[in-house]
DNA sequence: ATGACGGTAGCATACCGA
């Protein structure tokens, strides 16, 4: 079972980019992030004509999540059960493949840090760690409940200096706080596996460069996208991969795609 | 390296991202 993830920063501005990917890569499931459309105007079509089903959180303008499948799959929650959302930043879906149900979530973590005009604003860290406190309740609940599931998407924290081209200069942002970081650390306290960093522990693995000039050129980039497997996924976890090609494309989304692949049931 | 970029809404420029 092939899964990615991706933060497309506009599924129709890069319709071509994904569906491209599609075509080489093939994965049974594709988590989306920052579809930043509603469901009327989602690419549904494009999608199917390359044998993918789509499940869609939309939204005008901003955030917006996505599950496309190539197996029978519906869904399970919009938005975190147990957190009251005007953004639509969360959908958990159940997927079969081969009478074997896989619970998926694409989730797109808020990033927490102020408008630039009032930067002494907290509000938005603060509806962040709201954010991941209830998050964390349900993950807790899906570890207890379900024995397969993959939680994928931008959770918009750079665990540690390793994952930051510069961690200086993230002192302090909202990407970067303890409050952020002890959060998701929180996770693999309690049993969930950040599958990229289980197969490498070394290695740096950024999933974001920034659009202005150079920082993809000179790699100064970021770890925040992650594919998080439960206990049960993780003994059959094969690979984890970070497809830098597809950040190096035109008109490219400012991150990349993540994989992870698991030995089927 | 607090924005140079880029998307959306909608028509000029504000808001958002990380």
């Amino acid at each position: 079972m092939k899964i990615a993830t991706l933060n497309i920063n506009s599924v129709n501005a890069r319709i071509n980019n994904i569906c491209t990917w599609l075509k080489q890569n093939n994965p049974d499931i594709l988590l989306l992030q920052e579809i930043k459309t509603e469901f009327n105007n989602f690419p549904f079509f494009d999608f199917q004509m390359l044998g993918y089903e789509a499940k869609v959180l939309g939204q005008k303008s901003y955030n917006g999540v996505a599950v496309l499948s190539r197996h029978p799959v519906e869904i399970v929650s919009e938005n975190l059960p147990n957190f009251e959302d005007d953004s639509a930043r969360y959908l958990e879906c159940l997927v079969t493949i081969n009478n074997a149900k896989y619970t998926v979530a694409s989730l797109y973590l808020p990033n927490g840090n102020p408008p630039y005009n009032n930067p002494t604003d907290t509000s938005k860290f603060e509806y962040k760690l709201k954010w991941m406190d209830s998050f964390l309740q349900h993950a807790a609940n899906l570890l207890h409940n379900r024995k397969d599931v993959i939680l994928g998407g931008d959770f918009n924290v750079i665990l540690t200096p390793q994952d930051v081209y510069n961690p200086e200069i993230f002192k302090g942002d909202a990407l970067y706080r303890p409050e952020v970081q002890n959060r998701l650390k929180y996770l693999f306290r309690t049993g969930w596996y950040d599958t990229f960093r289980t197969l490498y522990p070394e290695r740096s693995g950024y999933t974001f460069w920034d659009y202005n000039a150079g920082s993809f050129q000179n790699d100064l980039g970021l770890r925040i996208d992650y594919i998080l497997s439960s206990p049960a996924m993780t003994d059959c976890l094969k690979s984890c991969a970070i497809d830098k090609a597809f950040r190096a494309g035109e008109k490219a989304s400012d991150h990349t795609v993540l994989t992870a692949e698991f030995e089927d049931r």
